[in-house]
DNA sequence: TTATAAAACTTTAAGCTTGAAATAATGGCC
DNA sequence: GGCCATTATTTCAAGCTTAAAGTTTTATAA
């Protein structure tokens, strides 16, 4: 989805919308992939998992990070698989449910993700380096407002 | 990418921009993913090539095509293989210089395309239906004119 | 010429991604 | 209790994606 409208008409202007917010994210989106990559040696869908583990001590079950995270179940079970095995992520089982297991990091994975973490900040700040603060503020507004649309629909 | 920041301060309304940014664009990704899968039985990637192709009726190379959709060589050759093997479009040798061929839509794959972003056009549409098109105008020029910051970067 | 580099592609290995099918465990309900 | 739908997850096949290595052709230039 990263070509141009094929004709003029009416709804152009958020076909053109959609193409360009498309082109935007997939610009920086190679660029922390690559950054990610030289610098940690590590990928984009990892670090996702392991900012969202980040952000509850207290673990995840597998079909919350896939509904946090916007993607498959399967997808999930492959990524924190690698992530255990690379001793960052661990699966905790549950007495009360014997189908799931809390997902959490380890403490090495706490550990390198705030550092991977500090330079995703700095490299998001340089990427859109000539986007204001108030700018920034005002953009994400508009985007929160318009988000409605598509709400709890996947 | 999909996580929010993990601490406060400066710079942080500048991820959160980000983090709005892509999680819009991957929630319409995947909602028009869905559709052509469903309506057309196609995906993402092969309407993005055939999208691109039809802005160019005199052909493109493939490395004109990996530039302009913002991937790998070796990702355009695997896709263009298989719409050629599903007669929707064609490799054309050149006289001038072996190494190359022009790659273009097929009759049948010229048809089949029109139809495709038609529907597409509509999804967007409505997908994005509770922005303006005034709104649609601004946020696009806002997005251009931050573009300036990593353009040429690839 | 004839090496030698550069350009345009393709191939490959590893990982990501989806949707669908398969497994396993839980929670009603008779 | 025993059946049956539901829930949580994993497995699978096919396709997408990248970076790196390999192939073929073209351009440079000594």
């Amino acid at each position: 989805m990263v070509a141009g409208p094929t004709s003029a008409g009416p709804g152009k202007d958020r076909l053109r919308l959609w193409i360009r917010l498309l082109r935007a994210s997939r610009t920086i989106e190679a660029e922390l992939r690559e950054r990610l990559k030289k610098e940690f040696d590590t990928t984009l869908p990892r670090f996702d998992v392991m900012a969202a583990l980040y952000r509850s001590p207290e673990g995840m079950l597998m079909s919350d990070l896939s509904r946090f995270l916007l993607v498959s179940n399967g997808n999930v079970t492959g990524i924190v698989d690698r992530l255990v095995s690379e001793g960052l992520v661990m699966r905790a089982r549950r007495n009360g449910d014997r189908r799931t297991s809390m997902v959490r990091l380890t403490e090495q994975g706490s550990k390198s993700f705030a550092a991977i973490a500090a330079a995703h900040e700095n490299w998001v700040g340089e990427l859109l380096g000539n986007v204001s603060e108030d700018e920034a503020r005002q953009l994400t507004g508009m985007l929160k407002s318009f988000r409605s649309n598509w709400e709890g629909r996947e």
